[in-house]
DNA sequence: TCCCAGGCAAGGC
DNA sequence: GCCTTGCATGGG
């Protein structure tokens, strides 16, 4: 257990198997920001009127705020743990969000007992991943807005789409509902900068039959009843099964995979769906492990 | 100015 | 089935 669960906080004493850094910016999850120290305090003072309680921020040294649906959590990094703040109502929620019951230091211990040279380097580079517990309906959206574009400007999109048509909780906003994005018509969704992905968000929300709440993820044809929707393929597809699903046994394979596998497995192979049936029939079961932590070291370490 | 980004659908064979 | 092409947008 790497976590002690408080009335409105989570301590978490292990930094080797948890980095709020490597958690956040892997790829897997768009809404998330650094907050100053001051900044933070306030929120975080608001959260649950915890203003008896001594909020130690002149020892805190990173606080980052993130957003799923509806809820904020604020996660603090002091020398020798984090605390993670949200309303002590959602306290079990990222509990599950974090995916703290799973045991990360086995995991990679598995991982590295492969003797994959480039993958052990990425597992001592990015040794603080986790896969978030992520819900599947913004998964999706994210994913969807992901194909053939940057990070950056996925992050923009999806925050201008927040602004534009999600709840306003004060201090941020939340998500939009299902019913808010059907409201919105094409153009207000080329507004946000969507180009022409947003024929692909526009054509499922009228679609009557988008139920991607109602996908049952343990349906054994999932991956299937993905690619049914518009704008979906394979990447974004094993995305959705990754992130939202926690789907372990998919790697998705994107630019940055390829361009790993080419430079470290083979370098003639360039079929991104094959590439993808190789890796997981290299890590099983830890496939999704296995493809952030090369990711993300690929994308944001490759060059140190 | 061209190239690239967590790709995909459509059309031609 | 496989291969090619067009696609919005902004940053480097």
């Amino acid at each position: 257990m790497i976590y002690e669960r408080l009335y409105n906080k989570i301590i978490i004493h292990n930094k080797t198997d948890f980095n709020s850094k490597h958690i956040l910016e892997c790829g897997q999850v768009f809404r998330y920001k650094i907050l100053s120290i001051e900044n933070a305090f306030c929120k975080i003072s608001k959260l649950n009127n915890i203003t008896n309680e001594k909020f130690t921020e002149n020892l805190c040294e990173l606080i980052y705020e993130v957003i799923t649906l509806d809820k904020i959590a604020y996660i603090c990094e002091y020398n020798e743990f984090y605390i993670i703040y949200c309303n002590n109502n959602f306290i079990d929620y990222f509990i599950n969000y974090f995916d703290l019951n799973s045991d990360y230091s086995l995991i990679k211990q598995k991982l590295s007992e492969l003797n994959i040279e480039i993958l052990n380097k990425a597992i001592n580079c990015c040794y603080g991943v986790r896969i978030l517990n992520q819900n599947p309906y913004e998964v999706f959206i994210n994913f969807l807005i992901s194909s053939n574009n940057n990070i950056k400007r996925i992050q923009l999109i999806i925050e201008k789409l927040c602004v534009l048509c999600g709840e306003n909780k004060g201090d941020y906003y939340a998500f939009p509902t299902l019913d808010k994005l059907k409201s919105l018509s094409l153009n207000d969704l080329r507004s946000v900068g969507l180009g022409y992905r947003a024929e692909y968000l526009y054509k499922n929300l009228q679609n009557s039959a988008f139920n991607i709440t109602e996908l049952n993820a343990n349906s054994d044809n999932l991956k299937e009843r993905l690619l049914n929707f518009y704008g979906v393929g394979d990447k974004v597809s094993e995305c959705i099964l990754l992130f939202g699903f926690h789907k372990l046994n998919y790697f998705p394979t994107d630019v940055w995979v390829q361009k790993l596998y080419n430079e470290y497995f083979d370098n003639s192979l360039t079929d991104r769906k094959l590439i993808a049936k190789n890796l997981v029939n290299t890590f099983k079961n830890l496939s999704g492990y296995a493809q952030q932590y090369l990711f993300y070291y690929k994308r944001c370490f490759d060059k140190c």
